[in-house]
DNA sequence: TAGTAGCTTTGACGCAAATCAAATTGGGTG
DNA sequence: CACCCAATTTGATTTGCGTCAAAGCTACTA
């Protein structure tokens, strides 16, 4: 797939559209963007940031999905957050990077320069309403992530999960037939258990007991079927509706 | 303590500098968010937005610290933000309020009435570059916190608790004869626990394991001495260097 | 001064999830 | 096709924290 192609199908004349980050901008502006922009692709396992090092782009995701992670010493690791496409990565004004970010899948990412894009983003309002609007989501969805972490059962852990997993989904490609919802895994069980705060022995386990309990199907070890998705909220401990994580 | 008194005293013309959101107007911006801006007082234990209740303002902490909490149906809460003085409360462009936020001790708020605060907002790019700092800041500390919900011991919870507490303390108060910090709780048992994801008692068996220990000392419930801030930050699992919370 | 109520501590016990260990699956490769 | 390796599942055992229960502090009130 040429980055071409990527333009068109995915982005437009600017990827960072997928959230609209600068749908305002005019003309001008989006010449500037472009002046400032690349592409550059990741494969599956390899590191887009270590937490550390000098970060010199902000930009998103255009295609595939990487992990946000935090790691102490002895190696316990937590994902702190899920980059789907659209999703921005990297902070404005911070010289280095806070967290490791990692594709798990191919990812394309659009970049922008990090000196210019503040410089430009100094002069556009609207670029820093918008950035605003998108880091008080993420915001959110840490927050409702915490609820997660600190309160619930492993069984409820994993059906928050596949929740989002399948809402996302179920926004993304429709892909029910009657009132199902199909969706593959983006994650591997260890993945799952560095999101969750668990083990991947537990995170299998419980796969198990819903799938036993008919709550899923599984079709091979990633693609699950929702067939009804109020019995799987249900089983999420029902928190309000289920913000999206980000 | 009059309101006058509190202007002076804590925040000059415009509460909000405290974070300094402002610290860039004009006169003329100065006098527009003075026109919208009021003080309110809750006491111990009020609640100052209930999740899901319409809210008409945004604002700031002048004095006291509040609790941002959620909560499942059963009961089951989790802390997911603790607010202290120069902390903003409420979301441009949000109606309702997504979250419990209850003052623990008195809290004097600086308020600006939502609306003209947001119009205000969009006329005035420093003023949303600030509030994304902010933002920033805090989804920093939220994701902070996610590795010590989700992977961090009893004890190390409570280590990283005291440690942002002692080093906030710290920074503000220089309270410290040579090495040693001390500091007032502000926070009940019940409530730490549910910042960290435990019960009350395990919180308070820690604290007490802690004291045998040796790496804190106990005046009261409340009063803690941390002689060796090296040994806590080592206790809380020395992940980096300990971002502060929000 | 005694009484009360909220917060805190401590103890005994049980359970959910971690740990340790092995077996199974499945996709990719020579 | 047979092999290999990584991912996953399943089982046995341990353990950290939750749950239930009771008692101790401290501050406030009558």
């Amino acid at each position: 797939m040429s980055l071409a192609a990527i333009k068109n199908i995915e982005c437009g004349d600017c990827p960072i559209r997928h959230r609209a980050v600068c749908s305002r901008c005019d003309t001008d502006e989006l010449q500037e963007l472009d002046a400032i922009k690349y592409y550059r692709t990741y494969e599956a396992g390899q590191p887009i940031t270590w937490s550390g090092d000098r970060m010199d782009f902000v930009g998103s995701v255009v295609t595939g999905i990487a992990t946000l992670t935090q790691t102490m010493e002895d190696g316990r690791t937590q994902m702190v957050g899920l980059l789907l496409p659209s999703d921005f990565v990297g902070r404005p004004g911070r010289d280095n990077a806070a967290y490791n970010v990692v594709a798990t899948s191919t990812v394309v990412m659009c970049c922008f320069r990090r000196k210019p894009f503040e410089e430009l983003m100094s002069r556009t309002p609207h670029i820093a309403h918008r950035l605003l609007e998108m880091t008080l989501d993420e915001l959110d969805a840490a927050r409702e992530w915490m609820l997660v972490l600190g309160r619930k059962t492993a069984r409820e852990k994993i059906a928050s999960l596949l929740s989002i997993l399948a809402r996302r989904d179920a926004s993304l490609q429709a892909s029910k037939a009657d009132g199902a919802i199909v969706f593959d895994l983006p994650l591997t069980r260890e993945a799952m258990a560095d999101y969750l705060g668990l083990t991947l022995e537990t995170v299998s386990r419980q796969m198990s007991a819903l799938k036993r309990d008919g709550v899923i199907q599984l079709e091979g070890k990633r693609r699950v079927t929702v067939p009804e998705m109020e019995r799987l909220i249900a089983e999420a401990g029902d928190d309000s509706d289920g913000a999206c994580l980000s």
